[in-house]
DNA sequence: CCCAGCTCCTTAACAACGTTAAATTGACCG
DNA sequence: CGGTCAATTTAACGTTGTTAAGGAGCTGGG
């Protein structure tokens, strides 16, 4: 059976946590999936293309946790979107290095808007996208900061998670949500003000 | 005369201009500076610390730039840092990159304690530097994405031209200014309330 | 039935990279 | 003059991303 990039960019999701980005080879990832690094040049034209594929198929992956329940108002529903971003980066080491500044390669899911229904009702959409924007950034920019400090995911032995690591994660939880609560109310008002 | 792991990395940051992050190799450090690549081991235990000492040297040489004019407010202090920082990344090709994983080694970055004043007069010092990390989160996000798009001024990276609209092409400045704006302002408030 | 062509992968190889070990220079000091 | 020590070179190692060339295996046409 014939490999995909889709293939290809799971796998290297999946060696990313065990080795993290600068471990992250072509060779081990082609050794994973049962066939030589030259592979997956058939299916990729560089190593960036795949690392924009890993990024495309992270993003992919937590759409449904970023789909935010539908009783949730148009900024709690900003917050939710925040939280599930966080969540995904956090969930592979350098995550945030990997999902940062790369290319998406799937245009359906750059056009989430989560003010979708505030811009049909008027907003202006370029305003709207900044506001965003503004909150996306935050989020990036925390995450990459949080995982300077901690490179792995929080995929411990579940004892060792809700004991000793809950102080460290716990204290950055809060604190990312209290730099979103301040991302949030200023883009909001920053929004509301003409 | 011996080098010095400060001219290693004044010589790193100009190279970075000419190359990128990607192309930014010992060996090239080390013709630059008239010397074979594992001499730069005596000075330096290995790359990593080499881009750590980069950081520091952008961070150092942008200080006088980041130090506010002593009339202006605290929070027009915090905006004037902002500012710098970005000016700071924005100066070198992947400014951002090189920076952002450098965070722990200067606590305080986004100006020196630019609420100090607040803070000795009775403001909560956490609550204080929450704020202004939350500041310098979305500083570093920000840039990351806008280097992702534009290398360095006046290129692009062709890819996003027709995948991303005006939101991503429009003056990076003013959308920077927003968006501060934005955090500043939530930040400000996030502060005073209690 | 066989050959042509396409897809997908292998083998072999390349230059370049970070890094280490060992030998070498050059300067200062007794 | 000889020795010590800092600073650098020479040589080399294993690994990396990447390319070129070729081969297996299917598919469809004559």
């Amino acid at each position: 059976m014939a490999l995909t990039r889709h293939d290809i960019a799971r796998s290297g999701l999946k060696l990313l946590n065990e080795v993290g980005l600068n471990g992250l080879t072509l060779r081990l990832i082609a050794a994973d999936l049962g066939v030589k690094a030259p592979a997956l040049y058939w299916h990729l034209k560089n190593k960036q293309e795949l690392l924009d594929e890993m990024a495309t198929q992270m993003y992919r992956d937590s759409a449904a946790d970023r789909q935010p329940p539908p009783q949730l108002g148009e900024w709690e529903g900003v917050a939710h979107g925040a939280r599930a971003l966080r969540r995904m980066m956090l969930a592979y080491r350098d995550g945030g290095k990997v999902f940062a500044g790369t290319y998406l390669a799937d245009p359906d899911l750059v056009g989430e808007h989560p003010l979708r229904r505030s811009v049909e009702a008027g907003l202006d959409e370029g305003r709207a996208s900044r506001a965003t924007f503004t909150v996306y950034c935050f989020v990036i920019g925390y995450v990459i900061e949080e995982q300077a400090v901690r490179p792995m995911p929080g995929e411990f032995d579940e004892r060792y998670r809700e004991a000793a690591g809950e102080a460290v994660l716990g204290d950055a939880g809060a604190r990312f949500e209290d730099g979103l609560s301040m991302v949030l109310s200023g883009a909001r008002q920053w929004l509301e003000t003409e």
